[in-house]
Formats: C-alpha cells, sequence, structure tokens
RNA sequence: GGGGAAGUGGCGAAAUGGCAGACGCGCAUGCCUUAGGAGCAUGUGUCUUAACAGACGUGUGGGUUCGAAUCCCACCUUCCCCACCA
C-alpha cells in the first residue's frame, strides 16, 4: 500500500505547472500539423468552423481571447463528435490603423501589418487553438487582393459595380468617403469624427438590387436579432410615389412634376404644401425671382452643415418659400412648395407631401410657416375642432371627395387604385439600404482596377493584367485626395484598347470587400489560377458554423451575404447564403466598464504566465452565457484554476484498492459518468461553455469522493479519469493531452472521440419525489426508479410531515408528476 | 419616436411550468503547514427562534394554473440597435 508520506512526494514531484507543458504541445500539434484538414474524410462530415478573422492591429487581447477561445472549444468538441472541422485563421490586413500608425510613425504601411500579423501569430499560438494555420490568408496581399480585384471587374461587367457623381459621405479626420452603414449616429463609425457631405464621383455596388432577397432569412439559422437589425437597416417600406405638377415653372421637355413618396396615400386631400430637399434637383429651378437671395442663402447653409446637426430631431424645423405652387392631381389645388432640410434628399424622392393634420413633422412646419391644416382623417368622435397635434392613427375619410366615409385603410386603397388609374402615380416600395458605397480615397487598400482614357471613356483592365498592385513608396498623408493620384509612375499608363494615353483609377476599396468572400477563399489556399476552387468550396461552404461579434450585423454580415447572391448571380458559387449557422458572442467587460487599454487594460500574457492558457481559456467560459458577454474578475479565475490543480491530482493520484470495489459506489459512478456526458454533450452543442464546466466540475468532486472513500476498481476508476479527461479535452486542451499521456495513452486526446453516453445507465435506481400540499414543499421521499402514482400516493400520506397538513382535511386533488412530485390539494376541514 | 435584449444572494450565475440559488468567487469558523498570490474540511438568501421548525423571497402590480423566476396583461429600470425614413 501507498503509504501517506511517499505519496505527497511523489504528488509533488508533479505538480501541475502549466508552464512546463503548454508551450510543449503547442509545438508538437504544429509540427504535427495535428488540425490541418482535409478537403474530405471517409466516413465523416465535413464542419467548417470559421469566426471572423481579426484586424492585425499587433496584440491579441483579452477581447481576442474571449471571442477565439470559446469558439476553439467548440470546434474541437465537433472534431471529438466525429466531424472533419476545418478552423483556419487569417487576417483583415488591409485598412485605415495600419497607415495612421505608418504616418505616426514614418514607416510602411506594409511592414507595420506585417510585423503585426507576425506578432500575433505568436499570441495566437499562446491560446492553444486548433487552427489549421496552412490555410492562412492576409487580404493586403496581392495573392489575396487580385482577386477583389477580377469580382470587381466581373461586377461592372454586369453592372452590379457602377460610379456615380452625387454626395458620399465625408469623414474629415480619415480623410475618406465611407458608405452609409459605416456613419453611427452622424459620426465616422471608426473615428467618431463628425461626417461631412461631399460631391464625388463614386463607386458603387448595387446592393439595392438584392433588398427583397436580403429580407429573406428563413433559410439562415442566426439571431433572430441579427436579422431584426438586417431587417431595419434593409428599411422596406410600401406606399404610393404621386406627381405633383409643376409644368408652368419648367422648360418643355425637363420634368415637370414633384415625384413625392408617402406610406399614407389616404392622407393626400390633406396635402397643404410639399416641401423639397435642399438638394433636390428642382430646388433651384422651381425658386421664383423674388425668392431667389433667400432660397440659395437657405442651400449654401444646408450644405454646409453636417449630417449630425441636419438630422437632429431636437433642432427646430427650418424652410423656405420657392414662390412656386404645384398641382394636388386629386382635387387639383395649387399648394406653395417649399424647400426643408428636414427633408432628407437621400430617402424616397427627395420631396414630401405634407400632410400637416396627420403627420407630426409636417405638423409643426406647417405651424411655423402659417400654412394651413386640413383633417382628412377624422378620429373617432371628431366633430371639426382644430387639432393640437397631428392625428396619425387610422380613422375615417373626410373632405376626400368621394371617398368620404370610409375607414382610412379602405381609402388607402381605393385612393391608390384611383391614381393608377389616372397615371398620377403608382404602388411602390422604397428602401432605406442604399448602394454600397466601396471607394475610399486612402492608400492601404486594393487598388480598383478601371483607367480612364480620353477616347475610349472608363474602361476595366484587361483580367490578364491583374493584379493592379498596390506601389510602394507612395506619399499617403492624407490630403483629401487619394494618395496613390501622386504617385505618376501608377496613375499614368496606356489604354488597352486604343493604346493612348489613360489614367488610372487612384481610389482603393472598401475593406469590407475583403471580407466579404473570405471565407471562399481559406477552402484554397494558394490557388494561383482561380479566386477559389469551386469543388472544394462546394465541400465546405456554406459555412456551417461562423462566430463572431454582432458590432457586424449591418456591415460585414449583410455586405457578405450580398457578395454571395452577386457571386451567384453571376454563376460562381451555387448557395443563396455564405454563412448557414451564426453565433454571436457578447462583449467582455471589466467591473462592468469596457476594456481599453488606457482606463483598464488587461493583457492575456500575464496571465497565461501566471495560471496557464487553459485556465484562461475555461474562465473565459465560465463567466456566464458566452452570447451574453461576461464581466471579468482577478478574484473569480481562481477557482478555475484551484479546479484545474484538483483534475491534474486527482488523475494522477494513486487511488484505487481493488480489494474494496463496492458494487453499490460502481453503479454510483456509472451513474455520475453518463449524467455528466449527457449535460457535456447537450450544453457543449449549444455552446453553453459555463454549465458545461459546471457539469465537468461536480463531476470532479464527485470523483475526489468517491477517490476518498476507495470504493471502486481500478477499471472503473480508470475509465471515469479518461471521460474526464475527454470532456476537459476540447476546453483546457494541454491540460487533458499530458494528463492523457501521463495516463498512458496514445497520443493524442484531440483524435479521440466524444466518450458514449447511454440515458439507461445515467438514471438513477431511486428517485426524489417532492410531495407538496396545496403547492408548498413539506417532504421529500426517496422511492425506487419509476415508482407508480398509487406506490408515491402512498408512501407519502405514510410520511408524518405530510399528515401533519392533511388530516381532518377533504383531499380534494392529487397530481403526479411522475420521477418529480405529488401535489396533494386539501381543503381543510372545519 | 421605432425595434430588440435583459432585471434572481455580497458578486459571476443556474434552473424556461414541478425542490429557487447548481457551479464558482467572496466571506466565516476550524485543520494543516518553517507562511502561500497555498491546500483541506464545514458553513453561508432574508426574517422569527435557544433549538426543532416556520414565514418570506427571483424589478413592481395584477392574472392564468394544483403549482410561476419561467406563461399572459400593465408598469418601472438598465443596456443595445435604428431614427426628421415621409
Amino acid at each position: 500500500m501507498t503509504n501517506i508520506a511517499s505519496r505527497t512526494e511523489r504528488n509533488a514531484a508533479v505538480k501541475y505547472s502549466p508552464a512546463d507543458i503548454e508551450a510543449k504541445w503547442q509545438g508538437r500539434w504544429a509540427a504535427d500539423q495535428l488540425y490541418k484538414a482535409e478537403d474530405s474524410v471517409p466516413g465523416k462530415e465535413n464542419w467548417y468552423a470559421l469566426t471572423m478573422f481579426p484586424y492585425p492591429s499587433g496584440d491579441v487581447h483579452i477581447g481576442h481571447w474571449f471571442a477565439y477561445t470559446p469558439a476553439d472549444a467548440h470546434a474541437r468538441f465537433m472534431r471529438m463528435q466525429g466531424y472533419n472541422v476545418m478552423h483556419p485563421q487569417g487576417f483583415d490586413s488591409f485598412g485605415l490603423p495600419a497607415e495612421n500608425a505608418a504616418i505616426s510613425r514614418n514607416i510602411d504601411p506594409r511592414e507595420w501589418t506585417i510585423a503585426n500579423m507576425d506578432n500575433m501569430r505568436r499570441q495566437f499560438n499562446l491560446m492553444g487553438a486548433s487552427y489549421d494555420w496552412s490555410r492562412e490568408l492576409a487580404t493586403c496581399l496581392p495573392d489575396y487582393y487580385r482577386w477583389n480585384q477580377f469580382f470587381f471587374l466581373k461586377f461592372f461587367e454586369k453592372d452590379i459595380a457602377y460610379r456615380k457623381n452625387g454626395a458620399a459621405n465625408w469623414c474629415p479626420k480619415d480623410q475618406t468617403t465611407l458608405a452609409n452603414e459605416q456613419v453611427k449616429d452622424g459620426a465616422c463609425e471608426r473615428c467618431g469624427t463628425t461626417v461631412v457631405r461631399r460631391e464625388m464621383p463614386q463607386w458603387f455596388f448595387r446592393i439595392t438590387d438584392y433588398a427583397d432577397e436580403l429580407l429573406e432569412m428563413d433559410s439562415i439559422d442566426w439571431p433572430e436579432k441579427i436579422k431584426v437589425m438586417q431587417r431595419n437597416w434593409i428599411g422596406r417600406s410600401t406606399g404610393v410615389t404621386i406627381g405633383f405638377d409643376v409644368s408652368e415653372y419648367v422648360e418643355a421637355g425637363d420634368a415637370d412634376k414633384i415625384q413625392t413618396f408617402t406610406t399614407r396615400i389616404d392622407t393626400v386631400y390633406g396635402v397643404t404644401f410639399v416641401v423639397l430637399a435642399p438638394e433636390h434637383p428642382l430646388a433651384e429651378t422651381l425658386t421664383q425671382p423674388g425668392q431667389k437671395a433667400e432660397v440659395d442663402a437657405y442651400i449654401e447653409n444646408a450644405r454646409k452643415q453636417s449630417e449630425i446637426e441636419r438630422t437632429s430631431t431636437e433642432r427646430e424645423k427650418t424652410g423656405v418659400h420657392t414662390g412656386a405652387f404645384a398641382t394636388n392631381p386629386l382635387n387639383g389645388e395649387k399648394v406653395p412648395v417649399l424647400i426643408g432640410d428636414y427633408v432628407l434628399a437621400t430617402y424616397g424622392t427627395g420631396a414630401v407631401m405634407g400632410v400637416p393634420a396627420h403627420d407630426q413633422r409636417d405638423f409643426i412646419f406647417a405651424k411655423k410657416f402659417g400654412l394651413s391644416i386640413r383633417v382628412v382623417v377624422a378620429p373617432d368622435g371628431w366633430s371639426g375642432e382644430a387639432l393640437a397635434e397631428a392625428y396619425i392613427a387610422p380613422g375615417t375619410q373626410v373632405n376626400s371627395a368621394e371617398f368620404d366615409g370610409l375607414p382610412s385603410q379602405e381609402g388607402m386603397q381605393k385612393i391608390a387604385d384611383k391614381i393608377e388609374a389616372n397615371g398620377w402615380g403608382s404602388r411602390t416600395v422604397t428602401y432605406h439600404l442604399r448602394d454600397w458605397l466601396i471607394s475610399r480615397q486612402r492608400y492601404w487598400g486594393t487598388p480598383i482596377p478601371i483607367l480612364y482614357c480620353d477616347n475610349c471613356g472608363t474602361v476595366p483592365v484587361p483580367e490578364q493584367d491583374l493584379p493592379v498592385l498596390l506601389p510602394e513608396n507612395v506619399e499617403f498623408t492624407p490630403t483629401g485626395q487619394s494618395p496613390l493620384t501622386l504617385d505618376d509612375d501608377f496613375v499614368n499608363t496606356t489604354c488597352p484598347n486604343c493604346d493612348g494615353a489613360a489614367k488610372r483609377e487612384t481610389d482603393t476599396m472598401d475593406t469590407f470587400v475583403d471580407s466579404s468572400w473570405y471565407h471562399l477563399r481559406f477552402t484554397s489556399p494558394g490557388l494561383m489560377e482561380e479566386p477559389f476552387d469551386s469543388e472544394r468550396v462546394k465541400q465546405w461552404v456554406p459555412v456551417h458554423q461562423y462566430m463572431g461579434g454582432a458590432e457586424h450585423a449591418v456591415m460585414h454580415l449583410l455586405y457578405s451575404r450580398f457578395f454571395n447572391k452577386a457571386l451567384r448571380d453571376i454563376g460562381f458559387v451555387e448557395f443563396d447564403e455564405p454563412y448557414a449557422r451564426l453565433f454571436n458572442q457578447g462583449t467582455l467587460t471589466r467591473d462592468h466598464m469596457k476594456i481599453s487599454k488606457r482606463a483598464n487594460p488587461l493583457n492575456p500574457e500575464p496571465i497565461v504566465e501566471r495560471f496557464g492558457t487553459d485556465t484562461l481559456r475555461c474562465y473565459l467560459m465560465f463567466l456566464g452565457p458566452w452570447d451574453q458577454g461576461g464581466d471579468w474578475s482577478d478574484q473569480a479565475i481562481n477557482g478555475i484554476s484551484r479546479w484545474l490543480h484538483r483534475v491534474w491530482d486527482l488523475t494522477l493520484r494513486d487511488t484505487t484498492d481493488p480489494t474494496q470495489s463496492d458494487p453499490k459506489a460502481e453503479r454510483e459512478l456509472e451513474r455520475m459518468s453518463h449524467v455528466t456526458t449527457g449535460r457535456v454533450v447537450t450544453d457543449m452543442k449549444q455552446f453553453k461553455f459555463n454549465t458545461t464546466i459546471a457539469a465537468l466540475m461536480e463531476y470532479t468532486n464527485d470523483l475526489s469522493r468517491i477517490a476518498d472513500s476507495n470504493g471502486v476498481s481500478r477499471e472503473t476508476w480508470t475509465s471515469a479519469i479518461e471521460r474526464l479527461l475527454l470532456h476537459l479535452a476540447p476546453l483546457a486542451p494541454h491540460i487533458a493531452e499530458e494528463l492523457w499521456q501521463q495516463t498512458g495513452h496514445r497520443y493524442s486526446v484531440h483524435l479521440q472521440s466524444t466518450p458514449d453516453w447511454d440515458e439507461a445507465k445515467a438514471t438513477s435506481d431511486t428517485e426524489t419525489i417532492v410531495v407538496q400540499i396545496n403547492g408548498k414543499v413539506r417532504e421529500q421521499l426517496q422511492l425506487p426508479a419509476g415508482v407508480s402514482e398509487d406506490a408515491a400516493l402512498e408512501a407519502a400520506m405514510a410520511s408524518e410531515k405530510v399528515q401533519r397538513y392533511t388530516d381532518g382535511s377533504e383531499i380534494i386533488k392529487k397530481i403526479f408528476v411522475p420521477g418529480r412530485l405529488m401535489n396533494i390539494v386539501v381543503r381543510p376541514g372545519r
């Protein structure tokens, strides 16, 4: 028998020391390419586990750990569930931070980015993630971005990409245009600077052509929250476009109607004015000589204001008369035309019919400018009095000619019918979604492969000339125009059509173009002839499980869906959606505050040094449900550290005495083992890492108790420990591998399968039946499993505690829930 | 203004119609130890009680049900997204 002293000595010698084992196994796994995914493995289904790839900012911070290590645990779990798993990683490596860092340090963004990627690859390895690094990609390399250019040319050919002059969102700090999705509360999503509008020719992708299809999300298993955000962003609304005649003010042949869009055509008889956005093309045409000075000043002023100022709801409404009048086709009335900046040029038709009685904004505007207010949809019991505010709800049509007396919902249809029958307008669908503006006036991005030739106009770069390389040694300090403009060697070229002089497009692409299809490239790393191999894409995509933050709901996730559909329509892929399932992790906070480098830094490396990677991984997963984020505590990580130490000691402890095996203990351990596996498997599938770990902690506690009591055979004990290690492997891969080896198993624990689970073995021989009297718990009985109602009732009535509440009372009702409870409803006797 | 998520011990949380607080942190008491950023054991929702035991308890107020943290209605609070969207 092992005596206490020698056991202590032995344990001391093999104390759990993460630093000693983690680097060792990381090296071994890498050397063996343990996580390299084959394109297909007989008898195994493919599982593409993808996390949103990082921007190479230079450091892998704790937020990356929170996003990536649970995702890795899930991928590892799926591998042990029998799938052929691909879990790639790469770098979203074009973009502004590199350029800004390069400017402030006076170095090349390429060097900065490459150095960061090297550093981050090393730090990623500290996480012990099961990445298949053989598939690594970086979007800033010509091997990758040439395919952005390739797709751009295909899109251009099919008119999915087009160039248009117009007002664009401009960030004065970053000195570039921004897509609508990148403007938050009127400010640049990246730097927070207030965005202004600027007229310039820009390249767009026709995402609006796909608006209706993008609304269709039944086939994808995504969080409802993201679907709702996308739906709101696309912002489909149905209504009627109707023209107000202004022909007396325009030259013959020009547009002679102000087109307005409304969702409330039932109120059209209440129109008392028409308002144009300051940017509306008719604004200047319609302005009468007497109003010119005032209108010009107003438009000029509106142009100077930022979006944030213009769209503030707090702000008082402003406007100016044009002096012109427009005719309402329904009643022939002439109503004044005004210009007001509460009308947005970018939504609907850029002009609205003013119905002050039934729209609060129009109401305020009318009050201010003394315009008349006419009720045409009457609230219940309305008897002609003036309104204190706009009446928005449905009601009964009044002052609406032949439609008087109709419920307004019905009026809406009938009026629309009349308008269409007379050719005054038509039912229309409008979207909040705008086409995707992809031009950026910055250096560190994919050059747009277009030439401008004096003779031939806009000419696409021939495919065989790709890639259009991003030149080196360019002066890229932002000046408001694209840095590439300054590089004469880059700009000046010859036209492939006429051999005449041509100039290159100098804008680069939005980096969201890069991330729109990277998941396809991971299937075909290093392929030179094509962006990806169609056969391999078919094997892996749609991505089975995509994981990442919700901040990309209406940017990356929407763009990528669009890109997929566009690729489908030009014949590159066959499926409709890029990501079949999506999981959004929440945000990690510390003391309920956002973790920032300045205020409350939390660097993973010192934590790894002190506790080990496995402890940090498990702690991040133990904080709470992954989708709800988590709050970091410096203290609580000790709990995980203690647990892993206990697992270590327990596994290596010489514990069993074969002469003392007790059948009851054997059976109980078997039951606990199967219960644990059941919990782990269901919870891991659902990303419920916190309860998975709780289940394993309970199992560890149970095993400790059994070890102390020396009650099971060596075989039973060994297989219980095996089970613990197999469940631990996805969560804490290093300690699991080390203990797997030390307990005499063959490398590698990560190539094993999830242990079997038998529900029958997980059931207990006895069960606890709770006895309630009138819904209150009064007794707990240990009864044989599967006890019948009658037997349970008999046992309950035999209990003194129960009798105390039932004696002298009339039993009205009994509810028996097998395996759970017996509720006895009594009426007290008198 | 519109949409969404959430509210449970001192803290992170569990339980999604059936024993509220699993698991962990923290705290308390004890043990061990040449003492550590250790380890082990026991306890730890609130109130009443010497104790046995009992009452109360999942943001607030109602409801459905034998039974509600969980379902329904109204309200309060917090967070997130969108927003002069016609």
